[in-house]
Order: structure tokens, then sequence, then C-alpha cells
DNA sequence: GCGACAG
DNA sequence: ATCTTGTCGC
């Protein structure tokens, strides 16, 4: 498999201030398309996109994998690599990550399908997570798995794997808090862009066989993290 | 005002 | 996210 690495290009405009930040979000906020038209789980292509960084070397690295969606075999990767555009805000996390992802993704030798984020899309303080923002800057259908509720509540759901509970913001189910393995700590899954939130957690089941987390996250972090060795080696 | 707070 | 050793277990 081989790996196209290119540079960080940080978009015209991009925010510099909370309050620019912000100003996107509610700009780009209402193009969000719910429901989902994309292939069924366990088909198509579904590629993982994740960030490292070295604050202190300004460094950031983001990865972009490609996986079949039946045999969750790599079909492609690419990396970038280039200067933090944005401190790490609660709930401007999009601000900070997604440079790195868009040029990872544009140096993708084929289409990703559904891309799965590391972070939330809709579950988010403003409705409008890094999941949400990455849709609907590209167009691509989009959903976010986190690792941890942010600053939702929610039941714990049963313990078997595909066992769910509902992410509540008040009353408001904002996204699923999903069992993926047996007994394990569950993932909190939310609609991105051109997903409904059932479809949602269907595709994050079909690319999580044997871990906790989906296999497009384990691969992207895994390939993020070698990427910024390499650059923090090279210079 | 203070704490909580995706990655 | 990142700082960090050994250790238990499949």
């Amino acid at each position: 498999m081989t790996t196209v690495t290119v540079t960080v290009r940080i978009p015209d405009g991009w925010p510099v201030t909370e309050e620019e930040a912000r100003a996107v979000q509610d700009a780009l906020r209402a193009r969000v398309e719910a429901g989902g038209s994309g292939p069924p789980p366990g088909t198509g292509r579904v590629t993982g996109v994740d960030v490292a960084y070295d604050d202190g070397r300004d460094l950031v690295a983001a990865a972009a994998v490609v996986l079949d969606g039946a045999t969750l075999d790599v079909v492609a990767e690419a990396t970038a690599v280039g200067s933090v555009p944005f401190p790490y805000v609660p709930g401007l996390l999009a601000f900070r990550e997604l440079p790195a992802v868009l040029a990872a993704l544009d140096a993708l030798p084929c289409p990703p399908g559904l891309v799965v984020c590391d972070g939330y899309g809709l579950a988010h303080p403003r409705r409008f997570g890094l999941a949400s923002h990455l849709g609907v800057l590209t167009g691509l259908a989009t959903v976010g798995v986190a690792k941890n509720p942010f600053t939702f509540h929610h039941d714990d759901p049963g313990a078997a794997r595909g066992s769910t509970s509902p992410l509540l913001a008040g009353t408001e189910e904002v996204g699923r808090v999903l069992r993926t393995q047996d007994g394990v700590k569950p993932v909190f899954v939310s609609v991105g862009h051109r997903t409904g939130l059932d479809d949602a957690c269907a595709q994050v089941l079909a690319v999580t066989p044997r871990h906790r987390l989906p296999e497009t996250t384990r691969r992207a972090d895994a390939l993020c993290r070698r990427a910024l060795q390499e650059a923090l080696t090279r210079h």
C-alpha cells in the first residue's frame, strides 16, 4: 500500500478568533442534509480520518484511510502534514482538525464513500460538530464516533454488542450510545451529513467487528501518528 | 462567577 | 490530543 503525503493548506478565510469560528458555524449549519442515500452497511467504501499533534513544534498530521466496506481491507490511504491552524477549544474542534483532514481527503486517489470522524456531528453544543462541518464542506456523507459523552447525558445501553440508548441534550436525542462489543464501554454516535441516526449506527457496527472503535478510526489513528513521527524525524 | 468540556 | 512502565490477557 502506497501512501501519498501532502502539505496542509489552510483554506482562505479560515477563522482565527473564537467569535469568527462561531460565525462560520452559524453560516454553515443550515447546509447539513438529513437522511441517507448511500449504500447499505457492509458495502461500498468507508473512510476513517484522524489527526495527531505536536503543539510544541506546531505540527499537525492527518490521515485518511479508505476501507472496502465488505472486507474492511485497506483500499487507499493518504496523509497531510502542516502547522496547527487553531487552538483546542471545546465546541470548536473542527477549526483545529479540518484543514489537515481536508488535505488528506483531497490527496486520496479514489472517492471516500462514507467518512467516519473522531468526535461529534449533530451532538454538539451548537449542533454543528466536526463531522457535520466536514460533510457540509465536502458534500460527503459523514458520521461522528466519539469516545466520551462530551456534555451530553445518557443511560447505559444493554451489555450486548449492538445495544443502544439515546444520547440526550435535555430531552432531545442528539445521538446514540452504541455498544460495539459485548461488555465493553460504548461509543457515542451522531449524524454528520447525508446520514440518518439508525443508518449511522448500523454503519458503525459494520466496521466494528473486533474492537470497540471502528477499523476506520483505528487505521486512521495509527497512520496519522506514523505521519507525525515521520515529520518530526525529518526535521 | 465557577466548573465542565469531542480531540 | 499528549505526558508515560509495566502488566494482565487473548
